[in-house]
DNA sequence: CTATGTGAACAGCTTCACAGCG
DNA sequence: CGCTGTGAAGCTGTTCACATAG
């Protein structure tokens, strides 16, 4: 068997998507997928579906398939997710607001339970949307986090202040960042960092459309 | 010389990170700069670096390093913002609001000219921030991508619009979408795509601050 | 001596293809 | 048969190491 490796990033990534077509599958009443269904679904092969979910374990039958409802449940118990997660946000500016604003997470188990900012007047102000949420000063961080055993953070802050403010959070206790903003962070190889910055796809994009990369 | 080869995905989003760090160390007065200073800056090794920027010629002197304004203006060239980018946003519900006041964008040339929704309540109403953009009906998506020679657009709606909407972008002329929603795009291969998933990257934390991605 | 550019070696992810179970 | 699980093969991107230019 497989699953003692170390199962690569990409692979993990794919789980996820894989959770999320299972779930669309188990509303539509299935109760059985297979790696071709499930990859055909994503625009993944058969193949890469099955060396996905081989690298933490056995879950389907040969000439069967895999139960849906199981799967699921399985794949949760992999990504960490079949219970609600707590998240804290840093950073309340227009993207900050987006993502407390933003369902799709609660969707997927995850909660914003606090939200933080240096800037004086934005501290105290409600938020909009459901559940309106305090801004807290920074200071308060590993607090918060600590009472809530919070381990991801969400970092929405300008490109001047990702370092600093990462290095608070991860003091704090904060163990995975999904940062936004345009900068390197550098923590501990114990933290796990993902960064999405959205002027570097939008150059990629540049870049494809442009026929040089044609 | 190598320059004909493709470029990997991969060197390109990290030209983008080169190009941005070149305008710092421009910002910063530098007007010389060498492969290991900027993949240090950046997180990346110095032969990555080289081999990067070989894919598309040769903008170096061996024993001297790089001009910093000569190589910005090349990366520039190759990824296609060396002059402003206009692009279209569809689907202005709380990110794509996030989107239009992000100021990230502007900063490197990309411009969102007009924004469209098919939600009656939507259209019409100026959305805040600068310079405020009228919500305008999806049906005038063809004209103004026409007029303006718009390629790249942003889609941020619900997954269950995804498909049809980016279809729609496809038809009428864009050639590249950032997609936000959490849907596979299936357009022809002429199209490029680049997806941001918001729940993929937070599940894919919760597995690593979970210790099972030790 | 410094730093680039690049073929060659390497690593890691994906695809193939098939043995084996149902 | 159909479909999984998995070694083996293949491919793509990264790192190495060095010839070469300044």
């Amino acid at each position: 068997m497989a699953q003692g490796e170390q199962a690569p990033i990409p692979a993990i990534r794919r789980l996820s998507l894989y959770l999320r077509q299972l779930e669309v599958f188990e509303v539509a009443g299935r109760q059985t997928t297979s790696s071709r269904d499930l990859g055909q679904a994503l625009g993944v092969s058969d193949a890469q579906v099955r060396k996905d979910l081989g690298h933490f374990g056995q879950f389907g039958r040969p000439g069967v398939g895999y139960q849906v409802l199981d799967l699921i449940q399985q794949v949760r118990a992999i990504l960490g997710t079949d219970k609600p997660t707590d998240v804290v946000l840093v950073g309340v500016g227009n993207l900050g607001r987006a993502l407390i604003a933003y369902r799709g997470f609660a969707k997927r188990g995850f909660g914003i339970v606090a939200a933080f900012d240096t800037d004086p007047d934005k501290i105290g102000c409600d938020t909009p949307s459901p559940d309106p949420l305090v801004v807290r000063p920074i200071e308060d961080l590993q607090e918060v986090v600590s009472r809530h055993d919070i381990r991801v953070g969400l970092l929405a802050v300008p490109a001047s202040a990702g370092q600093t403010v990462a290095q608070l959070m991860v003091a704090a206790g904060i163990r995975g960042i999904l940062n936004f903003a345009p900068v390197l962070l550098r923590v501990g190889d114990d933290i796990a960092v993902s960064s999405v910055d959205l002027s570097v796809h939008l150059e990629q994009l540049a870049f494809q459309v442009n026929g040089l990369g044609s």
